[in-house]
DNA sequence: CCAAAAGTGTTGGGCATACACCCATGA
DNA sequence: TCATGGGTGTATGCCCAACACTTTTGG
């Protein structure tokens, strides 16, 4: 988590020459599964020195002409088939020696890299396996060791999406179209850990806001009564946005 | 402002060699005049090549060894004195043609821009003008054309200070030490625009937090009763940071 | 008919809004 | 003594947490 220090004096440095850049894009890539009620990252096994046989988070180095948002959009679409996906800058990670590349093929040059957030659907998302390429949904509770800082870089990430989830829709990104409200709620308590509201609350500050269609569809879950599918209504919503919201 | 799009394929780039990246920092400081009610901007008369003669944010390129961070801090402690500053990663700007020198100079080097975000106080801050330097703080609301795409970070900047104030305390960061409760009234106006509160209910409700405390001076502006001068009491108010609150 | 899941209702406290009002000072 | 800016108080209504309750299904 980057940290915010009190000033600094380097001006030993002053003189010092340019660095030379590589620029990295990596993609921290959400999503949830309804059913298990788990939050999941996208993770990559590497092919690559360095850090061969190693999990990461899906990246690439940035090409001539391509822009950093270009090649964010290139990692999601080598990685994986959606028909709708969420995308925003995450952070900039960009200190010295944070790839051991720097130190073997030398010569000054560093690595950079612009971290991205993406929300997918779990349903719609199909992992584009090609040969023998690890890809996999961790939950984000069992990630082990990363490649790289991007152990840090998921954290930050992860943060973010608590933040977003609290002051706007992303919800309704990594949801499926349709969605009873106890998956949204179940997405709330397993994002935000139970916290907040009990579900009838939540339930009732919800619907006043008046996003959220009932379908009229009902869906049976084993016993019990069956329970409304409802969908997100981005017309509806539209008013509201960029004002202070708390979906808490 | 940075767009989400959707979608992009871009497979005709799939073997395209790798760009070649110089690394700059360009900081957004804000400041606030108190007595006037002006947000301000810091902003730097170039002296070279390219947008020679015009204003741009303070800005540096990255040097070997140095973090993206240390370089903010070295712009700062370039342009300015002060004891205390407020400083976060902005957001990173790095499409293709975003600095002529890439057409110039050439060899397919791009400039990449990471942007910072810095709050200073006005009164504290001396600006540090080395020979004819061109040095001042604008006014936000006066701002002329800048160099580069710095007008875009700049407004990037000012969003991210709308936001910041509504739910963290940044506004001590902007303010002297002690001050009126009319003066933190008077930043949340000039900032936010006054469609929020009024003094009285803004008053309270500030003061029911707790982490303003009355210094017991008085200090008188002219006719009218005195103002007392507050002061942020960060003891008081750690533990309630990282807990949802608006300041509104 | 009972347990499980979904959905509705009620009640009390707290906080925000919109005001009206009192206080201390300079001219 | 009055205009000016600072500061206090209050009534209304809304929102929210807690929790009790009803409805609809599967077994």
């Amino acid at each position: 988590m980057p940290g915010h220090k009190q000033k600094k004096n380097l001006n030993l440095l002053n003189e010092q020459p340019l660095a030379d850049f590589k620029v990295g894009v990596d993609n921290v890539i959400f999503s949830v599964d309804t059913a298990q009620n788990r939050l999941l990252v996208l993770l990559i096994m590497r092919q690559q020195e360095p850090f061969v046989n190693q999990w990461s988070l899906p990246g690439t180095l940035v090409r001539q002409g391509e822009s950093l948002e270009d090649a964010a959009y290139r990692i999601m679409s080598e990685k994986i088939k959606v028909n709708n996906l969420y995308l925003e800058q995450l952070y900039t990670f960009g200190g010295p020696n944070r790839d051991p590349r720097e130190a073997i093929d030398s010569f000054g040059v560093r690595y950079l890299s612009v971290s991205y957030f993406a929300l997918v659907r779990f349903e719609e998302a199909e992992l584009i396996a090609d040969k023998v390429t690890g890809i996999a949904w961790y939950p984000v509770k069992q990630v082990p060791e990363l490649a790289f800082d991007h152990n840090e870089v998921l954290a930050y990430g992860h943060t973010r999406l608590r933040n977003k989830l609290e002051y706007s829709p992303v919800a309704f990104e990594v949801l499926p179209e349709t969605f009873t409200l106890n998956d949204l709620y179940q997405l709330y308590t397993t994002v935000l850990g139970d916290n907040f509201a009990d579900y009838s609350n939540f339930r009732a500050r919800l619907l006043k806001l008046g996003f959220l269609s009932d379908t009229g569809i009902k869906i049976s879950r084993g016993a019990g009564r069956p329970a409304s599918l409802y969908k997100f209504d981005a017309e509806a919503f539209a008013p509201l946005k960029d004002k202070p919201l708390v979906f808490i």
